[in-house]
DNA sequence: GCCAACGTTGGC
DNA sequence: GCCAACGTTGGC
């Protein structure tokens, strides 16, 4: 099992929309290597949610893929914001897959205290100028997080 | 609102 | 294939 983590403004899907939802289709994702990353992913890998652009930014909840990536079906619609006039059905560009809501943490993971922690120094979420939406976790930072989460 | 960091675009 | 210009992200 794999760990992730998906990065959302909350003002355009929160967890709460996801917990309403209890499964979305991670549409959207125009940036190679997160749309690598998500096409690498496999039903029962487990995802951090974190809301960027939030007060505070924060990790919120936890997901899980339900479904590997297959085409993204905004690509091909003109009227949608992530249409790509490039993107054909025989040769989709985007890809993503099912995730399904798992838990909302009690109280959110801060971004300013999870830089205080010693096990999550070198998390790519904590770097400076990390701008991935779609990123991996390692196993040992996605169990040092789990311990915090409430 | 600022601005550093980064990805993408397109001229050459 | 280089790289300057530009647009976007996202914390602060």
């Amino acid at each position: 099992m794999a760990t992730w983590l998906f990065k959302t403004e909350p003002s355009t899907y929160s967890i709460d929309d996801l917990a309403r939802d209890g499964v979305t289709h991670w549409h959207g994702v125009r940036n190679y290597q997160a749309r690598n990353f998500m096409m690498s992913m496999e039903p029962g890998d487990q995802g951090l949610f974190y809301h960027s652009s939030a007060e505070p930014p924060a990790i919120v909840g936890l997901v899980e893929i339900i479904h590997k990536a297959k085409p993204d079906p905004s690509q091909f619609e003109p009227s949608s914001d992530y249409y790509d006039p490039k993107a054909t059905k025989e040769k989709p560009r985007w890809f993503c897959p099912d995730i399904k809501f798992v838990a909302k943490f009690k109280e959110p993971l801060g971004l300013s205290d999870l830089r205080d922690v010693a096990a999550l120094a070198d998390m790519e979420l904590l770097k400076r100028g990390s701008r991935l939406s779609v990123q991996p976790v390692s196993p040992k930072e996605f169990s040092t997080i789990m311990k915090l989460a409430r």
